[in-house]
DNA sequence: CTACTTTATGACTACGAGTCAATTTTTGAA
DNA sequence: TTCAAAAATTGACTCGTAGTCATAAAGTAG
């Protein structure tokens, strides 16, 4: 019989729905400032029934990080397909990632939300943030690929493990564009205030500076 | 007549004694779980009084992180005095960073904390908002300082603009130190569960990689 | 149609941030 | 030393929001 599927795609997509809500109330109103009351009106759903798919609110925000950064997997698993030289994959790999959270500011709030609750208890576990967890370890899987690829056709200086590798650039990729974020919001916040430097610009040389480091001179 | 600078002294005193409690709270129990109730508990003052310190909760964290970052600033200007290369100088400072948020990792949740708000709503302006942001951009500083140091003594290339590149090393730190951080919470957090990594190695291996990237080869 | 199960509801509770009228302490003039 | 005005302190209170749960509605099947 069809029925126990039926019903189980039925939950599913109310279960989006709901994602899709706290994510529009989420950009309008910022992370801090949505309550699960206006997540609720705006799923066309009761309160109670926002419980009856997600455990607390913190479940939810995790529910958007979950799918911000499967969005974004999906759009680094395409660099790696590409044809071009490891070296140019990094390259590739660091711009994708910057589109993606120019385009999607509140994701990149989510990702910063769920290492916030990493950070604050480790004693968080559940099927969500296992997922999350499992997420952030495929896309530095693209970038310690893209490392590899780039020993391979001799891109890329083999003096470094490219596991470990990966972990840096990932790590360093995140602290430059959250820190470049910090600077548009307000004319003059966050620590670069004198110097005019542009999200792209900064996000430019890092790049730069990590092939540099990474080139194999020859 | 000193009764006006007095009482402003006792005030101070009050003021830092409640950061304290705050620390004390905010280590224990996390910086999400802990309570206005309990800070004030600790502190031995009412709540009514905290607040007269205080303007509200965020405003005791943003203190707790402006002393923070005031006392890593002090750490990073030692390093800036030590009569070394450039070069080197990056890699005490990140030294100098690291074992500073090892020491102090309620410090380094409270950096968090700020770059969370200032994330959220840029809408927030203060004194201690200010300070916090000044005290950022004096890290930075050292950085750069040690840069055109380096640049000088011919021990980094000067292919970069000092400022921009650091501002790349100030971001690619903290990012790494904060991935890092997640990996220790808990056996298998963070998104490099399989490869061991220490945090130790990870930052040796980023300022090697920097170096690489910096050293004038010739 | 009916009895039973599953899902949805929103009024309700719990709790913590922030307020403020009342109280205590400090100050300084007489 | 006294006393009244000013300043500092208090904690009971309000208010908003996360999370609960008894009740109701919808769905299912015999």
């Amino acid at each position: 019989m069809e029925k126990p599927s039926r019903k189980e795609r039925e939950r599913k997509r109310r279960r989006e729905y709901i994602i899709d809500a706290a994510e529009d109330v989420i950009s309008k109103e910022g992370f801090d400032n949505a309550t699960m009351d206006e997540i609720a009106q705006k799923a066309e759903v009761a309160k109670g029934t926002l419980y009856l798919h997600f455990k607390s609110k913190a479940m939810v925000y995790l529910a958007v990080c979950e799918r911000g950064s499967s969005k974004l997997n999906a759009e680094l698993a395409k660099v790696i397909t590409e044809n071009i030289t490891g070296l140019k994959m990094i390259e590739r790999l660091g711009h994708t990632y910057l589109k993606f959270v120019l385009a999607h500011p509140h994701y990149f709030q989510a990702f910063n939300y769920y290492e916030g609750l990493m950070n604050d208890q480790s004693t968080y576990s559940s099927e969500l943030v296992t997922r999350c967890r499992e997420n952030a370890q495929e896309a530095m899987r693209y970038i310690v690929r893209a490392l590899q690829i780039g020993m391979q056709d001799q891109s890329i200086v083999d003096r470094y493990k490219p596991e470990e590798l990966g972990a840096i650039i990932w790590g360093a990729s995140k602290g430059i564009i959250n820190m470049a974020f910090l600077n548009q919001k307000g004319v003059d916040h966050g620590p670069m205030k004198e110097a005019e430097f542009e999200l792209e610009s900064l996000i430019e040389n890092f790049i730069q500076l990590i092939s540099a480091a990474l080139l194999k001179s020859k």
